[in-house]
DNA sequence: ACCTGTTCTGCACGCGTGTGTAGACTTGCA
DNA sequence: TGCAAGTCTACACACGCGTGCAGAACAGGT
């Protein structure tokens, strides 16, 4: 049992060895660990008993050069979004894991949209690609992996080449308008991200109309690009003495962190006294009594459980079109919306 | 240059389509990817221009089983290290897909010491292991995959059958103590991580060391399992009326942000006026303005590039014994010390 | 014209596993 | 005992690529 010492030697052990313990030919060692293939159940128990005595699984490379297919699948990330990491992207890992898959992460940075990464490292049959980046286009991902739909996250559900998990964001964003109106906020400003982000357009598209079906119209506007450095940067803009807003929606939360931290450092404007924040996401320092922050809740666990569900339905052939479940976009009432007397 | 709509279809080119194109055989396909193999220059010319023409790239997955040894690299963490994402494990993910590889991650649960699921997933020959959770042992990770020697992360440096990157974290930790003690401070209080980890455990054994070379003793310990909240928790015990420490040294930068929102939100002790406070990692965070955290810097960089060093050194069959450099911890001086009058 | 040496290519086998198929073996029945 | 039906196993090929080896092609020298 003592493990050898050297560094790389010791080969693993082949369906082969087993075979000869078993006393059996290797293809039965195959259909031993297959769930469709016909075995005989004691042949099978011999097969086990003999794999376990030599500590053996079936090379799962090998594998899937026979089967055609492997079960890896890779997860596309950028530096930006990877803040959300404990929350959306540990899900997503931890689900594809646990469904017994292999997940690969490709983390690009902020301003490559793929193209020659995904070319790169895709060169092999991949069982899915999912994209969490949105620097990454749909064609892009079409063209770097022809052979595979990919599944977009948080994309419009346009294109019928691809599958799309997609939030609802704007009902989140009705429901905090809503609220906000029933509160008594009258001006609302809103701190956008990345313009190139589809994520940050859907989101200030269903705030502005939400806004103007009230007889209300933004009051002022700013970008933080989703980062915490940048929304600090641009947090003045958004609440110049004189006409602060009754409230701030943020496309994300480190951007309501930033707001907050900006209000308190710099001004004297108390939240949610003086002007109410609202963020994105609910990451997990949202809960942090420092900010407490009230923001629209993405259902990280659902989301990937959703991802999962569309690969499972994919290895049934049955199955020829298969439409992701809408995720739910919920207020998180905490401690950062206020209410103005009218 | 359509992608072709329906889902998995279309096969990937092979080989053999390259060789029929380019006129040669399969083989000289197969050289002109290889470094080492003999093949005229013109010959790859031709077979490199006919692969760019359809598309090409071999198979990574048919090519390590040729090879009997994949450019797959596994990254275990836990739920809890995740929170250091953009950091270390960023830091990590792409320096290992720079050079080439595939990095897998394998995110365990806190409770999870990876015996099992470590052995359900590495089915194949993987390139590496590396291990940043603290929660898996050596034992587990040699017995798991007892063919590669597993690179640990800031592990202790006693096996020879490892391969461990360690920072420097006494030293930093020294240079911290030397300073807190020419600032005036001379009771300083500890917030430990889990106690099960090893970090944890020459954090604070180093701090202790270099207060008693002083005269001092740790004024006050507890534990804050290296989470925001429980760290919120045990905040009270650090800073009790009476016996407030002149500084509180926490395992890492969370639970420092926790404390010190523990302070600004239930008592009325002021950083750095009242305690000083001091973090381990800086992580992004510790810039916000909010914060504004004196650290003691991991170098997540460096680590990431020694990772890679020592995999690049293990495909060389010359290097037999390779020492991982010590990285270096250096103090970080931000906002959150002060000065004491003596 | 012949030989030697060099440079390159293609053949063929192997990596470890999945699986269609022919046939060996068992069982049941007359 | 003989035969048919049924049950299971092992053979052999395939997946796509890497590579040792034999030999083809060619150049140069005598």
């Amino acid at each position: 049992m003592s493990a050898s010492l050297g560094s790389a030697t010791g080969k693993r052990t082949r369906a082969s060895d087993v075979a000869e313990l078993a006393g059996v030919s290797r293809s039965a060692v195959s259909r031993a660990f297959s769930q469709t293939a016909y075995i005989a159940p004691e042949t099978k128990a011999k097969v086990l008993k003999a794999a376990a005595e030599l500590n053996y699984s079936p090379d799962s490379l090998a594998s899937s050069l026979a089967k055609g297919r492997s079960n890896i699948v890779v997860v596309v990330l950028n530096q930006v979004d990877a803040i959300r990491g404990p929350s959306l992207h540990s899900a997503l890992i931890r689900s594809l894991q646990e469904s017994g898959r292999l997940p690969v992460v490709l983390n690009l940075s902020p301003t490559d949209d793929g193209a020659s990464s995904l070319k790169r490292h895709l060169t092999f049959p991949v069982e899915g690609l999912i994209v969490m980046s949105d620097s990454v286009s749909v064609d892009v991902a079409r063209h770097a992996v022809p052979y595979v739909r990919p599944i977009m996250l948080n994309f419009e559900r346009t294109r019928a080449d691809v599958d799309s998990i997609v939030a609802n964001d704007a009902a989140g964003i009705a429901e905090l308008v809503k609220y906000l109106w029933e509160t008594g906020h009258r001006s609302i400003g809103f701190m956008a991200g990345r313009s190139s982000s589809i994520s940050s357009k859907i989101r200030r598209d269903a705030l502005a109309l939400e806004i103007a079906r009230r007889g209300m119209h933004l009051a002022v506007e700013a970008s933080g690009e989703f980062t915490y450095d940048q929304a600090f940067e641009a947090a003045p803009a958004l609440v110049a003495d004189g006409n602060l807003p009754d409230a701030i929606f943020c496309a994300n939360d480190v951007m309501a962190f930033a707001v907050m931290d900006y209000l308190r450092l710099k001004t004297r404007h108390r939240v949610p006294e003086d002007v109410s924040i609202v963020g994105f996401d609910d990451i997990f320092m949202a809960r942090w009594p420092i900010y407490n922050l009230s923001t629209i809740r993405q259902d990280f666990d659902s989301m990937a459980a959703a991802v999962t569900a569309i690969l499972e339905r994919r290895r049934d052939p049955q199955v020829r079109k298969f439409d992701p479940p809408t995720m739910v976009a919920e207020l998180v009432l905490r401690g950062t919306i206020g209410r103005r007397a009218r």
